[in-house]
RNA sequence: GGGGACGUGGUCUAGGCUGGACUAGGACACCGGAUUGUCACUCCGGAGACCGCGGGUUCAAAUCCCGUCGUCCCCGCCA
């Protein structure tokens, strides 16, 4: 006889015989009755059984039994209006006593909880986040199957790629003293697929980086990674993205996102939210406020030091106490800020500045932050760059610490226009990687004054979080040596780490582009989690250990003399 | 590499500041008993912890100090 579902019985099903099976949930004996809450992957229903069995949490069974409409239905249970007579039951597999409970909401040690991997898992929320993940990947792939994409695997034994991180190295039996790298993502891979004639790539791919860990990273993590051939503009690409994101929090949550979502230059990402990444669910903008101060100010701190002056709205933040304001202004100028004052509107206008600034100004001030009675208005003073941050960086926390991120609303936002470079020590870094393509329009700038160079590149932020990055790349060969020129990787070097890259370019490259999503941190955040350890089956901890298996874990002698190597004591 | 929080029976935790009646308390789980309508069943009884580990201070340490290990969060690092 074919097994129900244990979730899945109804008042319908009433009368028919069944075969059920799962794992005991709950067990109540009453004496001559005893109710057991059976559980498998579709829910529970409760079982009675006559002749009392000796039941423990977590025994798999199977009974056999009659589906019987209840007379005191149990409303929280989606099964509660019938229940199952057993006629007969059979223990398929006894639980020892568990060293966390299974039918508890309590949350044990992380490392108790990955150690008992298994029963962890069997819980609703991470059941919940198993099939979410599980969700959003079939509708990934549903989509871009749709507009034509082929899903392509890459070699997980490869050679390092640029990405920055540390490489995972594995080490070669074959040729010794040679080593693999683990991927840090497919990124030159996908080029040369496009290269190849793959026009629409893309592939769910783990990636590695031995780098310490976070809440949000793991040193194995999985990507979306995709790339389309024939495009040179990011507003080619962008639609597409865009109908995928749309579709995926539709299939995975069902919530809509509005389209097309908004382009934020990074250049104003930065001095409205002080972040490359800037959370949009709620407003607090940075204002420019230095035209605000006259000229020859008295006010000392201002007069040499003053290079950048902003503003930032804080709503409802004129309960700060003095004490409260002078801890932040004293952390914020401990972090290179000149100057952290603030203006306060309660009772008229206070503000830490009093002294030195008329009434006028400090009203100024206030209005263009579109403060409001009961508001507060920090104003940063300092180099330019180091201000935005910092007070990006207040924004964020004091938005958190009053309340005012909503917590139901989505907010996505393209961040497009990034720099190419970014200044690394003594020489020049990119800011995406190597292969990102100027904007045509910067190419005269790049030897004069690389770091005012933009770059076709993009980020995907949802939440104030960087859900994608991608960029359009460089298909041409000279201008790549030449990126690699400006980066101080000599032609020597560029042909013994990237040669088998330059040479797929020299046989009809198409122009290109693509993305990548991190798909931990996408469902993570569908999901209301605050860790991606909650979405992955088995993740590792802050020290990249694996309670359950032990790993990483010594090897023996044998294997590393096969491989020449030795361990320096 | 740096900063912070935490570590008490199988699980979650109280106690810790202010060391002594802590012989370490509770809840859940576990074991035994009672119980024919429960649904976090209930009731009675029981077992289970040298308070992560090592050292120090003290007449006396779960409690204070140092070190170490583990877990988590953050900075650095990392798209």
């Amino acid at each position: 006889m074919r097994r129900d579902g244990c979730g899945e019985l109804r008042r319908e099903a009433a009368g028919r015989k069944v075969v059920l099976a799962g794992w005991v949930h709950r067990v109540r004996n009453l004496g001559g009755v005893t109710f057991v809450d059976l559980r498998d992957a579709s829910g529970i229903v409760q079982l009675v059984l006559r002749n009392g069995a000796h039941l423990a949490h977590e025994d798999v069974v199977r009974v056999t039994g009659t589906v019987c409409p209840r007379e005191a239905p149990n409303p929280s249970l989606p099964t509660g209006e019938i229940e199952i007579e057993v006629a007969e039951i059979e223990v398929l597999s006894r639980a020892k006593p568990l060293p966390l409970p299974v039918a508890d909401e309590g949350s044990p040690s992380e490392e108790t909880r990955l150690r008992y991997r298994y029963l962890d898992l069997r819980k609703p929320r991470l059941q919940r986040n198993l099939r979410l993940r599980h969700r959003a990947a079939l509708a990934i792939r549903n989509y871009l199957d749709k507009q034509g994409f082929v899903e392509v695997e890459t070699p997980l034994l490869t050679r390092s790629t640029p990405e920055g991180a540390r490489d995972f190295l594995v080490p070669s039996r074959l040729a010794r003293g040679s080593f693999y790298a683990l991927p840090q993502s497919p990124q030159l891979f996908k080029q040369i697929l496009v290269t190849s004639g793959v026009e629409r790539y893309f592939q769910i791919v783990r990636c590695f980086r031995d780098e310490d860990l976070r809440a949000d990273r793991q040193p194995e993590f999985t990507q979306l990674d995709l790339e389309m051939a024939f495009l040179e503009d990011p507003e080619e690409l962008f639609p597409l993205l865009e109908g995928l994101v749309a579709h995926v929090f539709r299939e995975a949550i069902g919530i809509e996102i509005d389209l097309p979502l908004p382009r934020l230059p990074y250049a104003e990402a930065l001095a409205r939210y002080g972040s490359d990444k800037p959370d949009l669910r709620f407003g607090m903008e940075i204002v420019d406020v230095i035209d605000l101060f006259p000229k020859q100010s008295v006010l000392a701190v201002l007069q040499d030091k003053i290079g950048v002056a902003r503003a930032l709205p804080v709503p409802g933040g004129a309960a700060k106490s003095r004490s409260q304001l002078a801890k932040l202004a004293e952390a914020a100028e401990g972090q290179g800020l000149d100057l952290l004052a603030w203006v306060k509107l309660s009772e008229g206008i206070s503000s830490s500045l009093g002294k030195h600034v008329s009434a006028e100004i400090l009203t100024a001030i206030a209005a263009r932050a579109g403060a409001e009675q009961g508001d507060l208005v920090l104003v940063a003073v300092g180099e330019g760059g180091v201000v935005e941050t910092a007070l990006g960086d207040l924004r964020l926390r004091l938005a958190r610490d009053l309340g005012l991120i909503p917590r139901d609303r989505w907010s996505l936002v393209w961040v497009v226009d990034f720099p190419l470079f970014k200044e690394g020590e003594g020489h020049l870094d990119s800011e995406h990687h190597p292969f990102t393509s100027p904007r045509s329009e910067d190419l005269p700038l790049l030897e004069r004054d690389p770091l005012k160079v933009r770059a076709k590149c993009y980020d995907l932020v949802v939440n104030g979080v960087e859900l994608a990055s991608g960029s359009i790349r460089i298909h041409r060969r000279e201008l790549q040596e030449r990126i690699f020129r400006i980066l101080g990787i000599g032609g020597e070097e560029a042909e013994q780490r990237f040669g088998f890259f330059l040479r797929a370019l020299d046989y009809g490259a198409p122009p290109h582009g693509g993305i990548a999503f991190g798909l931990d941190r996408w469902v993570m955040m569908m999901a209301g989690e605050p860790s991606i350890r909650e979405v992955i089956a088995f993740p590792k901890t802050t020290t990249g250990a694996c309670p359950l298996t032990d790993a990483p874990a010594p090897v023996d002698e044998g294997q590393l003399r096969e491989l020449g190597l030795r361990l320096e004591p």
